[in-house]
DNA sequence: ATGCGCTGTTACAAACTGTTACACGATTCA
DNA sequence: TGAATCGTGTAACAGTTTGTAACAGCGCAT
């Protein structure tokens, strides 16, 4: 699969004749076409060739695995500039749909190895990234394995609110393109917990609505907060947010 | 604690002309001494300054994070051959500690990248771990977000158990070198729960206790219906649930 | 061998989340 | 225009998991 390592020279080549050395991945995606989804589309399923690797240009896209009877997991939501398909697998383990219209663009995985091989400054950049995405699927275990409801639409407002300022900061207002069943899926809760938890969060003045799928994040601290990702000062826990809850009627 | 660290890195200190063309990552771990690791005993820990990427060849360990209040979750059990360090981040972002006495061997991430970029064939030995690694994280937010306890538990013996034999068939036998303790902040549960579920595996006769940290699998067709992986396509590709004939005769 | 400590097990009540059901508003289509 | 449908919000109830606590088993030291 990826033993394709014929020009092992390539690593000292300084540049290849054919082909440009590329300096960054974008570059790679940068010469095809953009393709278009649909609203609910599918870009791949789980279980199909996996021939491609794609770049998000434009929109929201959902990636999730489907169990037995049924029960779906998204295990990410994926913004412009996000790859997907990376895998060393003939299949694809999960399916990846869009949330909003989508612009993709794809490269096989043939070239996107020799790109890889023929330039030592793609590498590390895709190292980054894979490394990013597990730090991020580990803290998607953590907040599946003890965070409370609260707590999981806490983290999740506040992970699509930097998500959508560049990551550095945290915006004011946050746009949920995804519907409630699919936060549901991908906070390991109910449709309804999750509509419980939002409401809670607005009656208390955290987050004010600004249609359904959009919020303005009038106390950030206190998400901040309730998130669950306790900043040192914060050791009491699951108590010290239930005294909040009492002691804050409005 | 761990004496022998410092020794070994100059082997591959010199010039960047003549460093051995490595083959295997096996290789590059296999020049510099084993370090132990007593029960308990911990490797790094979560913002230690990350300098080091390691390779288990004896033992197990946990990498586990810490959240403010307390709550530890457990986000991996690594065995022999398994490697733990990797990221792009200056600090490490979970812990590691022993499971059972650890033997261990060292590389600087300066050395690691080094042997990357000069072999060409170490390249898709590293993609192809952290595309498993991957996988398996996203297989564990399932888990952690649709499975009951029992799945959990279900889950988490197959899991062990295809571990302990290569990856390739399911063992008859368990062997659960960690604490109920660390098996619930695996599964996202209690360790009561953990105790519950259990001991409920045994009375029905699926499994059958060997001490309190080893099972003999009764009736693997049973464990693996109750894992709640159903059989669904996904998993029709290569997966032990497709060889379960073959494995398990009845 | 006896006592201590840790780990693991079991039981029961409580809490959180899930389930079920229905209402509301927006959009689609006849 | 009006009915149907979809996504969402709300409420009452049910169910699984948790928390608490007491007990049992194993290892270790005295």
């Amino acid at each position: 699969m990826l033993s394709t390592a014929h020009t092992a020279h390539s690593a000292f080549a300084p540049m290849a004749t054919m082909k440009p050395q590329l300096t960054t991945l974008d570059e790679l995606f940068s010469t095809v076409p953009r393709e278009s989804l649909d609203i609910g589309e599918g870009l791949f399923w789980q279980g199909d060739r996996a021939q491609h690797i794609f770049e998000i240009s434009e929109g929201v896209l959902r990636i999730f695995k489907i169990i037995g009877d049924g029960r779906r997991v998204i295990t990410g939501f994926l913004y412009a500039g996000d790859m997907v398909g990376l895998s060393l697998k003939d299949v694809y383990i999960y399916s990846a749909e869009a949330v909003t219209p989508v612009k993709v663009r794809r490269v096989t995985k043939k070239n996107f190895r020799d790109a890889l091989e023929n330039s030592p400054e793609l590498r590390p950049q895709l190292f980054a990234l894979m490394c990013d995405e597990m730090a991020a699927a580990q803290d998607q275990m953590v907040l599946l394995s003890r965070k409370s409801a609260e707590e999981r639409v806490c983290s999740f407002l506040l992970l699509i609110a930097k998500r959508m300022h560049g990551d550095q900061q945290i915006g004011r207002s946050v746009q949920l393109p995804m519907s409630r069943q699919d936060m549901a899926d991908y906070l390991g809760l109910t449709i309804e917990t999750v509509s419980r938890t939002i409401t809670k969060l607005v009656t208390r003045g955290v987050i004010s609505p600004n249609g359904r799928h959009a919020f303005d994040i009038a106390k950030p601290g206190k998400l901040l907060a309730l998130c669950g990702d306790g900043d040192s000062y914060e050791d009491a826990g699951e108590r010290a947010v239930k005294t909040r809850q009492a002691v804050w009627p409005h």
